[in-house]
DNA sequence: GTCTATAAACAGATAGAC
DNA sequence: GTCTATCTGTTTATAGAC
């Protein structure tokens, strides 16, 4: 199924449509799942007719298709113009810097955003599932994001970026992040916090940034490797 | 729904039967969701009939809250045991040892045991949904590791186990096993390898065990703080 | 306990009026 | 582009024979 080639939208209205049901579509397969979302609730929160979804998207798949192109884009705007765009010109320092800027608008996005956790939970059962959704997203977000923080890492440990140690690493560092978002619940339970607010985000990123900057002394070169 | 207390199960192949569905059901949940997976599917997968999941477990909701009760089995034998029954005799080294057995084992788990990624899914996609299912793997598992855990980590750093930066330290060591799992594919993808077998997960122990010592070290009394 | 057959509800897709 | 009405297939649950 080509994703995006359905209608041309001629009209104002019709681009209104599409959007809505995007948007609904988004919410409720990351609140729910993508089977346990039946079209007519999409439809319904959108306020649109369920057969306004054939003719936008050509079905269900394709409204697949089409939020995972939001997302997509959503995130690359979130996450990867913060990195994609940023320069250390060089300096270790400036390197680590940006890592942990980056670390800490995602943590605030994941955790302070409430349709944060509908693009997490959608992302989440979307990259278990081998097909043209996991594609866009990987080579779209994943892999540009992923190899420029490598690039900022190698930097500033003073390693060669595509040192298997450094990929790795920004692997732990995305598991870090991620859990306390996946696992939200268990979090708030455990640490007795009712809500995830501005004071506990600042506990979470102070912990993680700590980890961040004991990672990069462990493995500076020089500093015992 | 109450859960278990549907059939008293008075022959042994009842057991049987009853065994084997709950099995194709945890595999078939995992791999594909618990909307996407039919009762038909299910029964086929154990050699059982339809009707039989109505009759062992009330009906597929049943099913899915017997899967619950087996994975807390599982995972308390598999995890629990290793970390509930090791004792560092308040020995802070030793207590750091413990915590890198237990990652280790967990991450040998996670990426080596085929039916780790059929409960890893059907947990985390559990995690999200507050209910009985979500109860019962947070008091009977999650909550007791997390808290021993906390206890030995507590121990190797000099702080009190009930420390904020303890508590959230402990999800952060979590995060970075079950992103290795979650995002399998991508790592896979990223690091160019064909699979994740013993040499792979070796990198990835190295790398993680690195990162909790230097945890250990960054948070030491007396070593900064 | 296990089976077949079927009921009742629901899914996604579509034809055709407007 | 949007709507109603409907087609076709599938779902879970269940009644009742064995």
């Amino acid at each position: 199924m080509a994703r995006g080639a359905w209608n041309r939208d001629s009209s104002r209205a019709g681009e209104e449509t599409r959007s809505q049901l995007i948007h609904a579509a988004l919410a409720l397969f990351g609140a729910k799942g993508f089977d346990a979302t039946s079209t007519r609730e999409i439809a319904s929160a959108a306020n649109a007719n369920i057969a306004s979804i054939a003719y936008h998207f050509g079905g269900k798949e394709g409204l697949r298709a089409a939020c995972a192109d939001h997302v997509a884009e959503q995130l690359g705007r979130i996450i990867g113009d913060v990195v994609l765009k940023s320069d250390p010109g060089g300096d270790p320092d400036k390197a680590l810097k940006i890592i942990e800027n980056a670390i800490s608008s995602a943590l605030g996005f994941l955790l302070s955003q409430p349709q944060a956790r509908d693009i997490a939970s959608f992302v989440m059962s979307e990259i278990n599932r081998p097909g043209a959704v996991f594609e866009a997203l990987y080579t779209e977000v994943f892999e540009p994001v992923h190899t420029k923080i490598c690039e900022f890492l190698g930097l500033a440990t003073g390693r060669d970026p595509k040192d298997e140690v450094i990929r790795l690493g920004v692997f732990t560092f995305i598991g870090q992040l991620l859990y306390f978002r996946i696992g939200h619940f268990i979090v708030a339970r455990r640490m007795e916090w009712e809500t995830i607010g501005p004071a506990e985000i600042e506990a979470i990123r102070s912990v993680v940034l700590s980890n961040i900057r004991a990672f990069v002394a462990a493995n500076k070169t020089g500093a015992g490797s």
